[in-house]
DNA sequence: GTCTATACCGAGATAGAC
DNA sequence: GTCTATCTCGGTATAGAC
């Protein structure tokens, strides 16, 4: 998600992840000493974070008009605020997280965030739409490395090592979690999960298909119950695979593995 | 885990669990209307569960020496909390159960959980163990429905049907999340887990190796990177099928297409 | 060992200044 | 829109009676 050829944007998350980190530990060790001279410090990091941003976004599109400018810079602290709840809400969980969390992880305060969303329970629900809907691009592939033409193993197995290293790893298991606990409340999130799935399965079954042809053998023009099998064991993979190698370590289980397990489901 | 062999322990339990709603619909309401009464026959259901309960003790085993009743009686105790706890934290999550929330389901107050457990934690992962070592019984299969002479699609299926109707399904969720949240402090519970997929790996080699002998085929005598994935996928799917026919329903995942993919990564 | 009562703290949420 | 200050409640954990 980081973008590189926005070095003043980079510049400017890496200030309010200082001031962030600063706020952390400065409500750690509580009220010690002179606590005002690290808080002025800490707002002063913020300051210069926002200066930084705005500067970048004029530069990016100077011949906006305020108005425009405004609701981008709504948009922008939207944006950072449910940026942050994903990667707070992966590492301590929806109950375990606090707001005041995720306001220091962007770099505001809790009142920010009751502005933005109406209460914590919101705030998730919007970061899982959020995801959910990144995830569901109609323009880019389904997963990564596999096409019409098999599986790229070595390719697929970056995109799990890069979903095992990612801090929101666990992001997923909390929206199922959720979905799951409380079900009248997220049957929205669950319809999602539930077209995806069956996004997953007209793609296996279109790869199946494209087999067929390929050995001149008669095919099923639907989907089969093999390929809603196989779809099963696709996401269960997928989304066990780079929780597996980071709990128990590469000696036991590596995302090469799952990988290599797809193709075989998926040939 | 309920012994129909026990009544007299099955009728306390029952008793016990009438206490424990009466116990929580209490403190729903908070303090309506005369709540004395309430609390006074929910007090009596549980001295009745206790009651029965140490009948059936006694009859059990008549010639216990009172030191070992008492250590019965404690252990039981004990048994009930972790039971509880079990219940609890799958429902509501570690962060979101409370110590009154066990409590009360076991039918004791807080202090009684303070008095077997140090802390929350500690209790957690008391269960953690608990569950993760009944798992692993040397005695049970592997994994029901699975032997040397194939896959028992409908064993199994039936296996998976019963873990998603369990009230404890999530609790796999939490311990993965919690292990990974707290790697220093459960790098046992990573271990108790590594050494069960490492059994399930010499499982998968095992079955492979007998297909081989049975078809007059040359065979690997190790374990092959073939029988660490095919482990990997049926821990994957066995933890996830149950999961997604929950969330999704049977008219996109069953568990019966999670037994019949194990069942094809078995073969 | 179990209960009641309570200390203590941190959480979610709101009010009002700027 | 954001911040500071504050309310309120529910949580973990402890003390002490029984």
């Amino acid at each position: 998600m980081p973008d590189d050829r926005d070095p003043l944007g980079a510049a400017s998350r890496a200030l309010a992840d200082a001031a962030a980190q600063l706020s952390r530990a400065l409500g750690a060790q509580a009220r010690n000493a002179v606590p005002e001279v690290s808080e002025a410090i800490a707002h002063g990091l913020r300051e210069a974070a926002r200066g930084i941003a705005d500067a970048s976004e004029s530069l990016a599109g100077s011949s906006d008009d305020t108005e425009q400018r405004r609701r981008r810079k709504v948009d922008r602290t939207r944006a950072d605020l449910l940026d942050a709840a994903a990667r707070v809400f992966a590492a301590r969980g929806f109950e375990g997280a606090s707001v005041d969390d995720v306001a220091a992880e962007a770099g505001y305060t809790k009142g920010a965030v009751y502005s933005h969303f109406g209460s914590k329970r919101e705030l998730f629900l919007a970061v899982a739409r959020d995801r959910l809907a990144d995830a569901q691009e109609p323009s880019g592939p389904v997963l990564p490395g596999v096409g019409a033409d098999g599986v790229d193993v070595a390719a697929l197995t970056d995109a799990l090592t890069r979903s095992a290293d990612d801090p929101r790893l666990l992001l997923a298991v909390e929206f199922l979690a959720y979905a799951l606990r409380h079900p009248g409340e997220s049957a929205e999130l669950a319809a999602v999960y539930a077209r995806a799935f069956e996004a997953l399965v007209e793609h296996v079954a279109g790869l199946r298909r494209a087999r067929d042809a390929r050995d001149g053998r008669a095919s099923d023009p639907g989907t089969t119950q093999d390929d809603r099998d196989a779809a099963l064991g696709v996401v269960a993979v997928v989304n066990f695979a780079p929780l597996g190698a980071r709990l128990l370590g590469d000696e036991h289980i590596t995302t090469a593995s799952g990988a290599r397990l797809i193709a075989r489901l998926l040939a």
